[in-house]
DNA sequence: AGCACGCCGACT
DNA sequence: GTCGGCGTGCTC
């Protein structure tokens, strides 16, 4: 629709450079080529900067007049017909600079889908006559008159000759912006005559004439028509159609629909237990009256949380809203995709990281139509540029990955939080073992709870059955397996059911040392032990990638008698391979997933029966469910419990809870058997029973004493050099100044190194503040962040995160 | 980020 | 005397 606003004289941009100095918005001149097309939320290209280098930005507002005493510079050119964001995105974006202590450019390209970030490119270009040149450089540009600036061939002579020569008018440098998005498309066949017409060409044709023939029978079939690729006859037979005029050949867009070829037959909801009727009668009237209320859906595993969700997203559908729903990327299997699509058909769109970024951005694209109006996908997800959302949902609200460990370091709970105030409508986050803060807050009333204590299938949790492994080394040197789980294996071999072993890798891992001296072999880069890989025959370091050989003797006391030590599910494999030979052993870690779709072929194969045993990482704790599994086992269930974490705990508990609901969930009965270290340690015991307030109670108890999350809000600084003692300079630096501006009731943990010092050549120290209300700590974190900009110079860099989940 | 300006060491 | 080192400041 055309409207009827004057031309845009002026724009304020925020260009994409991410640093503290420029994150503002710059004021550009608008050419009146554009000025009737440029809007706010558009990308364009702008010079920035003394060489006029050209960068990509967006349009955040737009003005008549200007009034300043330098000269404007002149937008370059636009990169979008329509806006890429709208109000709410924009908004969105200032504040989450501003809450997460993020640059506004960062915050605005990680709502866009990847493809709309410009990709530079800078030339060097012939502007004087090609002959002059030297001969060396000449051969560099070949027949070409562009040459690109970072090309391998040119020397650090010819560098120099290069330089003279821009200087002599000769060169230039040009800079390029440009878009990665990519409309694919495809060439739709449509007939350009009647049925009459065809039928009669085809009696015309001569006998041999099979292509032909072909084509014409296809077009009487499908007069509406239909895509070139579809019909397997060469592409000049279409063309010399098209000559003749019997038909019409367009490019058309086609999308990268990953699940377009799965047919999928639709499903009715089911009737609801009492339990998850009372739920959706207690949010669905938020819906339709647009009050914007957080809920807590707490249910135990198997108690129906899913179709809660889907029955208020039909609500929120059928009063013409939209809905978004997260999920942990782990939980967004095919099962779960297929099972939204069932009951929504082709309104769902699905975004999540094994997509290509085409896909993602086709994805995106459907949405911003409004041609998909149900969005399901992991973190990033949250940005989807639905309209008129009535509902966002955000299941296993618990789950770290719904951080962002980069910047901008949001939490998808604040993001979702803003989003449903903006558009006035609920958020439910749903998890049968809730963070403390989450429950803390449901039970202060500022979010509403609605709990669903039991099973759909009326049946209760599964039999835990705890085994104390320091009894049980006593007993025996097999170090994996306690007497109680190989037997409870034994037999569910025998009775030919399932068997789900887990793994806690956290923290533990399989690493080489010397029994003589001690000696462990450890990464040069990073302070952490190598990890022993059997299937490649090295040794690896997790957090930087080193590889190298397995050592024969010790590095330091030359003795021979080096072994490993720990376990690796691939030690597992052979010691289960060792004690149960007639077992068919399946391995899921994130060794044998790395490929695309690894995951869910194992996890298909397992569901078929091909195998006993799934022996994976905490991987398989989450959103699997097979009918056929009688036994789940946890081989160390606390090892993540001595990390140097205050939500170890949680974690510890959360993991066991989830991992005992995947025991018998059909009609036979389930059995859950935990080795421990600590069999008495709380978290531990109250997983085992399956108590979750008893585990609250506690915790909170602790979290209270030690004044941790809820009880204070928490931001962590961290300051990494490549010396320790830079690194250590400036954190105690950091330590003297931020004690000037805090309160008495404020505490600091630290300065401290963090528990793996180095990582990547890198030294980490940090400094955790724990607060409830400190007027002044806004104000000098975003001074710290513009002094950031220094330290980075000198090669100190400083990272704030608020709330912080991990390493403290 | 990337470019220019500016003030100190070894070279045509 | 100059070329070039990278410290510092700025980018509509």
């Amino acid at each position: 629709m055309e409207t009827l606003t004057p031309p845009i004289n002026f724009v304020d941009v925020i260009v994409d450079v991410p640093t503290m100095q420029t994150n503002q918005p710059y004021t550009y001149r608008v050419p009146a080529v554009f000025s009737k097309r440029i809007q706010v939320g558009m990308r364009v290209v702008v010079p920035f900067g003394k060489g006029d280098r050209l960068v990509q930005g967006f349009v955040v507002g737009t003005k008549q007049e200007a009034k300043t005493t330098y000269a404007l510079k002149a937008v370059h050119d636009l990169m979008d017909l329509t806006p890429v964001l709208n109000k709410e995105a924009l908004h969105l974006a200032q504040w989450m600079a501003g809450y997460t202590f993020s640059f506004t450019i960062s915050c605005l390209q990680t709502m866009l889908p990847r493809v709309l970030r410009a990709k530079y490119g800078k030339q060097i270009v012939i502007t004087g006559d090609k002959c002059t040149l030297p001969a060396e450089i000449r051969a560099l540009f070949q027949t070409q008159t562009a040459l690109d600036y970072y090309d391998e061939r040119i020397t650090p002579s010819m560098r120099a000759q290069l330089a003279t020569l821009q200087r002599q008018g000769e060169l230039a440098i040009t800079y390029l912006v440009q878009d990665q998005a990519k409309v694919k498309t495809a060439i739709w066949i449509e007939p350009a005559v009647g049925k009459d017409k065809l039928t009669e060409i085809a009696q015309r044709l001569r006998k041999n004439a099979v292509n032909q023939r072909r084509l014409i029978t296809a077009m009487l079939e499908s007069m509406a028509g239909f895509w070139q690729k579809d019909v397997p006859i060469p592409a000049a037979t279409f063309i010399q159609a098209e000559k003749h005029g019997w038909l019409t050949r367009v490019a058309k867009e086609v999308y990268r629909d990953p699940y377009r070829e799965t047919n999928i037959s639709a499903s009715q909801p089911p009737q609801l237990t009492p339990d998850q009727l009372r739920a959706v009668q207690m949010i669905t009237p938020t819906i339709t009256d647009n009050q914007n209320q957080v809920f807590l859906l707490q249910g135990v595993t198997g108690s129906g949380k899913t179709e809660v969700y889907l029955q208020c997203i039909a609500q929120a559908l059928m009063q013409g809203k939209t809905a978004l729903m997260l999920v942990p990327e782990i939980a967004l299997t095919p099962q779960m995709v297929q099972r939204v699509r069932a009951r929504f058909g082709k309104q769902v769109a699905v975004l999540h990281s094994g997509l290509s970024d085409g896909e993602k951005y086709d994805e995106w694209r459907r949405i911003e139509r409004h041609e998909a109006q149900v969005v399901v996908g992991v973190r990033s997800a949250i940005f989807a540029p639905l309209d008129n959302i009535g509902i966002i949902i955000i299941d296993e609200e618990h789950e770290a990955s719904y951080k962002q460990e980069e910047m901008p370091r949001y939490h998808t709970c604040d993001v979702a939080k803003w989003r449903a105030a903006w558009h006035h409508c609920p958020l439910i986050l749903g998890s049968a073992t809730p963070s403390l803060e989450t429950r803390a807050r449901a039970q202060k009333g500022v979010y509403q709870g609605i709990a669903m204590p039991r099973r759909i299938n009326g049946k209760g949790l599964p039999r835990v059955q705890l085994v104390d492994m320091r009894k049980e080394y006593k007993q025996s040197q097999e170090a994996d397996f306690s007497r109680p789980m190989v037997q409870a294996i034994e037999q569910r071999l025998l009775k030919h059911e399932q068997v789900v072993l887990m793994l806690n890798r956290r923290g533990y891992s399989s690493f080489l040392m010397c029994r003589e001296c001690g000696f462990v072999l450890k990464c040069p880069n990073c302070d952490i032990s190598l990890t022993l890989h059997m299937d490649t025959n090295n040794m690896k370091c997790h957090y930087c990638g080193h590889i190298e050989d397995i050592p024969h003797f010790c590095p330091n006391c030359r003795s021979t008698k080096i072994r490993y030590y720990g376990t690796g599910t691939e030690k597992v494999q052979e010691e289960l391979a060792r004690l149960f030979p007639q077992a068919r052993v399946l391995r899921m870690d994130v060794d044998t997933t790395r490929k695309k779709g690894a995951h869910e072929r194992l996890l298909q194969k397992f569901g078929d029966q091909q195998a006993d045993i799934l022996l994976g990482t905490q991987m398989i704790a989450k959103g699997l469910d097979f009918p056929n599994v009688t036994l789940v086992g946890v081989l160390n269930a606390d090892t993540a419990l001595s990390l140097p974490n205050f939500r170890s705990s949680e974690r510890t508990f959360q993991l066991l809870t989830q991992v005992s609901g995947r025991a018998g969930r059909a009609d036979k009965e389930g059995l859950v058997i935990i080795q421990t270290y600590n069999p008495e340690h709380y978290a531990i015991q109250d997983a085992s029973h399956q108590n979750y307030e008893q585990f609250y109670r506690t915790e909170m108890q602790i979290r209270r004493q030690m004044g941790y999350s809820p009880y204070y809000y928490s931001i962590k600084i961290t300051v990494s050099a490549a010396t320790e003692g830079a690194a250590a300079k400036r954190i105690y630096q950091l330590n003297d100044e931020v004690k000037q501006i805090l309160s008495p009731q404020a505490r600091l943990v630290g300065p401290s190194p963090q528990s793996i010092l180095r990582i990547k050549k890198r030294y980490y120290f940090q400094l955790i503040i724990k607060y409830k209300k400190e007027p002044a700590l806004d104000a000098f974190l975003q001074t710290l962040l513009q002094q950031s900009q220094n330290d980075e110079r000198n090669g100190v860099r400083i990272i704030i995160d608020r709330d912080p989940i991990n390493n403290i």
